[in-house]
RNA sequence: GGCGACGUGGCCGAGUGGCUGAGGCAAAGGACUGCAAAUCCUUCCACCCGGGUUCGAUCCCCGGCGUCGCCUCCA
C-alpha cells in the first residue's frame, strides 16, 4: 500500500483508508481569476499522477476539487477592468479545464463552487459562532485560533513564535480582532461588492472557510487526504483544519504537498514577484506531455526549476517513448511482466519515487529492445511499459494515422531503395521529414511517425 | 526572530553506512544501415567545507558557508 509523507506527522506513513477500497482526496483548487501558471500545473499534475496511479492499484478515487469564484482578488479585477465578476470566474475556469485537459489531467470527480456553498458556509460560522469559537467584530466574523488547542501543527510552530519576529507585517483587521492570528471567516461586504446574506450582514466568505465546509460536505470527516501547494500548508490549510477542530469533527487523516516551481535563480515562481511563466505558454510551444514528463523526474516534494533545457530534455525521452510505441504497437498483447510491475509498485509506494519508477521505465524499454533485437518473447516486457505508462498518465504516440499521400511517398521511398537509387529514396525522406514525419527506413520497410 | 528545505558529474536529477553512486540529456567511439533514423554496446563517473561517531560516511551527529521557502496574496 501507498505510503505517503504526511505534513501533519512529519513523517513518511501508510495512507489508512476509512473505507477500504476508496480514497477520499481533497485537493485545494484555484482561485479563477488569471491564466494557469506552471505551479498550477504541477499541483494539478502531481495528484493527477497520484489518483492515476491509486485507480491503477484497484482503488477507487473520489477526488474533489474546488473552485474558489469569489474572493477579493476576482473583485479587484473586475473593478478595474469594469466586468462583472462572474466573467471573469466563467472565462478563467474555462481556461483553466481547458488547459488541464491539454495536460491530461483527468476532471476530478467533484468540482465544488465556493459560491454554491455559500449558505452552509454560514451556517458552519454560525455554529462556530454558537459554541463561542467565533466572534462577530465590525467588519466580519473571525476565529479564536487560541481556542485550537493544537494550532500550529501543520505549520510546525507554535502560535507564539509565529508571531515573533516577521518582518514588518500589516495584521489585517488588527483594530477589531482579539488575537493578531485570528482569521476572518466571514467578511462584511462594502456596497457594491458581491455579497450574501448572513446574520452578521451581508458579506462573503473567507477563503478558509469555504474548503473546510466543501470537503466535509462531499468527503465526510475523517476522509482521507487533502492536498495542495506547499504555500498552503499555512495559513489555509491550518486553517481550515482549525475550523473543523473547533466544530469537534474529525477532518483530514493525512496531508500531502507538493513542491515549488521555482526560477532558474531558485526562486519561487509567485504572483507577487512578476516570475511567473504561463503554463499555456508552455503547452502552446511544447508537446504538453512533456512537462509531466519533466515533474515525474523529480521528487514531488522538491522544487522544480522549468527551463528550456528541461524540456527539451523531456521532449526527447518522449520521442524515445514514442518511438519505442511505434517499433512494439505490432506485439501481441499478454500480461506484464510481473517483475517489472511489483518493482513499479514498490517504488510508487515510497512516497511516490516517480523519479524511480522512470529509471525502471527506461530499463525495461531497453530490455524491451534488446529482446525485440534478438527475437525473443518480448511481450510481457511490452506491456509491462504499458501498465506503467498508464499508472502515470503518460500517453505514448505510436504514430497514428499515415494519409494516402504520405504513405505513397514512403512506399515509392522503398521502391526507390530496393532499385538502389538512393538518391530519389533520400529526395522522398526530405521531403516526408519537411512534412514533419519521422522517418524510420527499417528492413521491414519505411515507417513513419509524427 | 521562529519553523523548514536544499547543496551529487558538462546539464537535469535519484539514492545508499562499505566492491559507493539510478535514470535521462549532452559528448566521444563502436555495431547495424547504401546513408540516415531507430536500436544496442562501450566510454566519459560527481556526492559544498570543517570537525565528530565508526573498522569504514556522500549518506548519521555537530559546526560553518551558500541558496531557497513559510511565518495571514499564492499550487
Amino acid at each position: 500500500m501507498l505510503h505517503l509523507y504526511d505534513t501533519a506527522t512529519r513523517q513518511v506513513r501508510e495512507l489508512e483508508l476509512r473505507e477500504p477500497g476508496t480514497v477520499s482526496i481533497y485537493l485545494c483548487g484555484p482561485t479563477v481569476y488569471g491564466p494557469p501558471h506552471l505551479g498550477h500545473g504541477r499541483a494539478t499534475l502531481v495528484y493527477d499522477v497520484l489518483r492515476r496511479y491509486l485507480e491503477w492499484s484497484g482503488l477507487s478515487v473520489r477526488l474533489a476539487s474546488n473552485i474558489t469564484d469569489i474572493d477579493d482578488k476576482i473583485i479587484d479585477r473586475a473593478d478595474r477592468e469594469g466586468r462583472p465578476w462572474q466573467d471573469i470566474t466563467h472565462k478563467c475556469e474555462t481556461v483553466w479545464f481547458d488547459a488541464m485537459g491539454k495536460l491530461g489531467v483527468a476532471r476530478p470527480t467533484d468540482v465544488p463552487h465556493a459560491t454554491e456553498y455559500v449558505d452552509q458556509m454560514v451556517s458552519m460560522i454560525g455554529e462556530l459562532v454558537a459554541i463561542d469559537r467565533a466572534y462577530v467584530t465590525a467588519d466580519g466574523v473571525y476565529l479564536s485560533v487560541e481556542s485550537v488547542a493544537d494550532y500550529g501543527l501543520l505549520a510546525n510552530q507554535n502560535l507564539h513564535d509565529m508571531l515573533e519576529g516577521g518582518g514588518e507585517r500589516e495584521v489585517f483587521g488588527a483594530e477589531h480582532k482579539r488575537h493578531p492570528a485570528d482569521f476572518a471567516l466571514w467578511k462584511l461586504s462594502k456596497p457594491g461588492e458581491p455579497s450574501w446574506p448572513s446574520p452578521w450582514g451581508d458579506g462573503r466568505p473567507g477563503w478558509h472557510s469555504e474548503c473546510v465546509v466543501m470537503s466535509l460536505d462531499l468527503l465526510g470527516e475523517g476522509f482521507d487526504l487533502h492536498c495542495g501547494g506547499m504555500d498552503l500548508m499555512f495559513p489555509h490549510h491550518e486553517n481550515e483544519r482549525a475550523q473543523a477542530v473547533a466544530l469537534g469533527k474529525k477532518f483530514a487523516n493525512h496531508w500531502m504537498h507538493n513542491g515549488f516551481v521555482v526560477d532558474t535563480e531558485g526562486e519561487k515562481m509567485s504572483k507577487s514577484l512578476g516570475n511567473v511563466a504561463n503554463l499555456l505558454d508552455l503547452m502552446e510551444h511544447y508537446d504538453p506531455r512533456a512537462y509531466r514528463m519533466l515533474l515525474l523526474t523529480s521528487h514531488y516534494r522538491g522544487p522544480v526549476t522549468v527551463t528550456q533545457k528541461n524540456i527539451d530534455d523531456s521532449v526527447k525521452n518522449l520521442a524515445t517513448l514514442d518511438s519505442f510505441a511505434a517499433r512494439t504497437a505490432g506485439v501481441a498483447a499478454a500480461a506484464a511482466d510481473a517483475d517489472v510491475v511489483a518493482k513499479f509498485r514498490e517504488r510508487m509506494d515510497d512516497d511516490l519515487d516517480t523519479a524511480a519508477a522512470l529509471a525502471l521505465l527506461f530499463d525495461t524499454v531497453r530490455r524491451t529492445n534488446i529482446a525485440l533485437d534478438g527475437g525473443t518473447d518480448a511481450a510481457p516486457l511490452v506491456a509491462a511499459v504499458h501498465e506503467i505508462c498508464a499508472a502515470v498518465g503518460l500517453v505514448l504516440n505510436a504514430g497514428g494515422d499515415v494519409p494516402a499521400e504520405a504513405a505513397e511517398k514512403a512506399a515509392a521511398l522503398d521502391a526507390a531503395r530496393a532499385a538502389k537509387d538512393f538518391a530519389a529514396a533520400d529526395a522522398l525522406r526530405a521531403e516526408l521529414q519537411a512534412d514533419g514525419w519521422t522517418v524510420e527506413t527499417t528492413k521491414d520497410g519505411t515507417k513513419l511517425r509524427r
